[in-house]
DNA sequence: GAGAATGAAAA
DNA sequence: TTTTCATTCTC
């Protein structure tokens, strides 16, 4: 289609009215610096070239809706082939890196598709006066409309991608790029949280069921994390939060010793020397998931160093980062125990141990860095520590809870708070520590801390 | 037809 | 607040 008024050829319904309009002669609409759109005569050929909307029933006279400005910048980015097949063919996943790509474009260059999808309204307005939005809010078997799960796709390659298109790559520069991130890249781990093993949780089977109550406090914490989140969202053009508002953990659960159950997870996959020695673990990835991002700390991670803290990046609900850091290894915190709180003996003898968590290694690195951790003794540092920068300085030792990781034997502090994490393997007694009861104290806990971090 | 994304609009 | 539907195409 040409540039000026839009006409509709003969052989253009209205249900085939979705290209973008021509901007106003007396309002130019500047053009996306990233993602310029094509010229007429792309447009047009993709317009005539377009397949017929597939199995789409739809009346002969049926008006569609006028585009958004996503939707405009959706069909942009298809056309254009800014990522090619050779990277990714799957729609769905093309809407992800799409989406990632549209958060992080800069506020000025989503105007642009904003005043687009306004220029196109104003079009249908004029080309369909009568026309107003019927959705049908009765679908077919009058039940809740199917809420999506978002699953564990490969969201650190999306990221990538939509990172790389950010800052101008696409097409063959993009395809070199993601083809030398595809070589180094390790897809997604799922592991999960496993509450600390309990007298009563041993006796339990396996597969007894999630209280109810758990249950929706899990739903509704998944559901703050895509769908709801994304709805909650006001109405305008003001730029959404790149990652989304952590649902404060402390409210979902009844009370405080089922916050605490929010333990170190079980490193299923992976022991710290593996991590070690694979270059391709990134711990600037290792995250809760999207749920708790926000409240989660990013790790540095030198494969070839001790692991490093995060010294200078928070994270916060208004970061401005590029929302790439996602997990690679994703912990599922879907389960989550149910029964009360109380450090005992863990019943998973350390014979048992089948290696997936091996002992603590022998220290053979360097001197450990004088950044606050506890003295080891020529020893190896906790198998992993992982602590929050911004602990807040009022834990208590109401707060705190100590337990005896089931599966690496380790013996492990920490505590929650709404939107704190902080958590720590401490070294019991390194001599003997799979044997030793937990014993950890606040004290000892606390002082295994960095120093900024309290 | 579902699924991916975001956003506008209706119920 | 929830739901639909704009786009696109593979599964």
């Amino acid at each position: 289609m040409s540039s000026g008024a839009i006409a509709f050829a003969p052989n253009v319904t209205p249900g085939t009215f979705n290209d973008p309009p021509p901007p106003l002669a007396d309002e130019p609409i500047s053009e996306s610096l990233l993602f310029p759109t094509e010229t007429s005569e792309s447009t047009v050929a993709s317009s005539s070239s377009r397949k017929p909307l597939h199995g789409r029933k739809k009346p002969e006279n049926y008006i569609p809706r006028p585009p958004n400005a996503f939707i405009l910048f959706r069909s942009a980015f298809i056309r254009s082939r800014h990522v090619s097949t050779g990277v990714e063919t799957n729609h769905s996943t093309l809407s992800k890196i799409i989406g990632l790509t549209w958060q992080n474009l800069p506020e000025e260059e989503r105007q642009v598709w904003h005043r687009k999808a306004k220029q196109a309204e104003a079009e249908h307005r004029i080309k369909f006066p009568q026309y107003a939005f019927k959705p049908l809010h009765s679908r077919k078997g009058g039940g809740k409309r199917k809420v999506r799960e978002v699953g564990p796709k490969d969201q650190v390659r999306c990221a990538k991608i939509a990172e790389f298109l950010v800052q101008g790559l696409k097409g063959k520069e993009l395809d070199a790029a993601i083809e030398e991130f595809d070589k180094s890249h390790v897809p997604t781990v799922v592991t999960r949280f496993e509450a600390p093993i309990t007298e009563q949780s041993f006796n339990r089977p396996v597969s007894a069921p999630i209280p109810e109550g758990k249950k929706s406090a899990l739903r509704k914490l998944r559901s703050s994390s895509s769908v709801s989140s994304r709805r909650s969202t006001p109405v305008g053009n003001s730029r959404p939060s790149p990652a989304p508002s952590p649902q404060p953990l402390a409210s979902l659960f009844e009370t405080e010793q089922e916050n605490l159950l929010f333990s170190l997870p079980s490193l299923d996959h992976f022991s710290f020397d593996q991590m070690k020695q694979d270059p391709t673990f990134d711990f600037n990835s290792f995250a809760f998931d999207s749920t708790m991002q926000a409240s989660m700390p990013s790790f540095a991670y030198d494969p070839h160093s001790q692991p490093t803290l995060p010294l200078d990046h928070t994270f916060s609900n208004n970061s401005p980062q590029l929302n790439v850091d996602l997990p690679q290894l994703h912990i599922d915190s879907s389960y989550v125990g149910s029964d009360s709180w109380s450090p005992c003996h863990s019943p998973c003898s350390p014979s048992t141990n089948t290696g997936s968590m091996p002992p603590t290694p022998a220290y053979s690195g360097s001197p450990l860095p004088d950044d606050g951790y506890a003295n080891y003794h020529g020893e190896a540092p906790p198998a992993y520590t992982l602590h929050h920068k911004s602990i807040p300085s009022n834990i208590t030792p109401s707060q705190f809870s100590t337990y005896q990781d089931a599966t690496s034997g380790y013996n492990c502090a920490g505590q929650y708070t709404d939107l704190q994490c902080a958590y720590s393997t401490v070294p019991h007694n390194s001599h003997n520590q799979h044997s030793a009861p937990t014993d950890i104290d606040y004290s000892s806990f606390m002082a295994s801390l960095p120093p900024y971090a309290l």
